[in-house]
DNA sequence: ATGGTAGAGTTTCTA
């Protein structure tokens, strides 16, 4: 089976494109993220001509996740257990009066309405695996509340992962997509263009390496381990034409679906050309699952 | 020359 992640920055404006990299690669399951479109606005009917079954979370023209599948699509779930929302922090008007104590009491509606869950996990099980696609929040800036946020989830995540794997410890899972974190230094193409910004902060950094933790392996490294390996490149300063990139698209497989990753492969001639995503797609290929060995027919 | 790209709810936001 052949398992694809990636970003694809509007599927309106790349259906296409996507529809033609399904076809050409073989793909079997591709996770999609930043579909950036509602539910009913996916353009599914180019998918199904294909033959590929597709599911979609999105709320907005920001964010939305999807998993396209030619191998059945079953138990869909449009968030996690444990996702947290993104509240607006409250701004002050700018005549606030500092000398006054805080409420003690704030309105009930406002301790009562939890902080919407945005569009960016969704898990569904196609041909054996609980595939869930991930756009995880980018953060913006470190003293930006988003960047708490970005900590959250990942934290969030890395708990509801631990669990699937508590519950059984032979559990197929993939979670793929763009995780919004550079783990090394050698994954930018310079890291002192990152200094100080997100993506890169330590925390962040072990928040990512915390799925290991759990029990994960991140399999993209695995078996791509060269440097300077990227998955996206900025639309903007001819970043791709000068290879200044980012690795920021993997794939965490639970210890069962490590074991029969066989191949990764990183399109990068799909950043080439007009109408490209700035992200290209990461695929994992994957041996047909082990069935159960004859007693005493190896060693 | 303080910009530069792309997509979307385009009189501005997000990345």
């Amino acid at each position: 089976m052949r398992l694809a992640t990636w970003n694809v920055n509007s599927v309106r404006a790349r259906v296409d494109r996507v529809v033609a990299f399904l076809e050409r690669s073989q793909t079997d399951v591709l996770a999609i993220q930043e579909t950036k479109c509602r539910d009913e606005q996916f353009p599914v009917g180019a998918f199904e001509a294909a033959g590929y079954e597709v599911a979609h979370v999105g709320h907005s023209a920001w964010n939305g996740v999807a998993i396209a599948s030619r191998v059945g699509i079953a138990d869909v779930e449009a968030q996690f257990a444990g996702q947290p929302g993104f509240a607006k922090p409250a701004v002050p008007a700018a005549d606030d009066a500092p000398a006054e104590a805080p409420d003690p009491e704030p309105a009930a509606t406002l301790l009562d309405v939890p902080p919407p869950v945005e569009a960016r996990a969704l898990g569904a099980t196609c041909g054996g695996v609980r595939v869930w696609s991930l756009y995880v929040p980018h953060g913006r800036a470190v003293a930006d509340p988003h960047y708490a946020y970005k900590l959250a989830w990942l934290g969030a995540l890395r708990r509801a992962a631990a669990d699937w794997l508590a519950d059984d410890a032979a559990a197929q899972v993939a979670l793929v997509g763009d995780w919004n974190v550079i783990p090394l230094d050698t994954d930018v193409y310079d890291p002192a263009a990152f200094a100080g910004h997100t993506h890169v902060t330590p925390a962040e950094r072990e928040a990512f390496a915390a799925f290991a933790d759990a029990g994960y392996a991140e399999v993209t490294r695995e078996h791509l381990p060269a440097e300077h390996t990227y998955t996206y490149w900025d639309y903007q300063q001819l970043a791709f034409p000068r290879n200044k990139g980012l690795r920021i698209d993997f794939a965490y497989t639970s210890p069962a679906l490590r074991e029969r990753v066989t191949g990764v492969v990183i399109d990068r001639d799909e950043r080439k050309g007009k109408g490209a995503s700035d992200h290209v797609p990461v695929i994992v290929d994957l041996a047909d699952a082990a069935t159960p060995a004859p007693r005493g027919s190896r060693a």
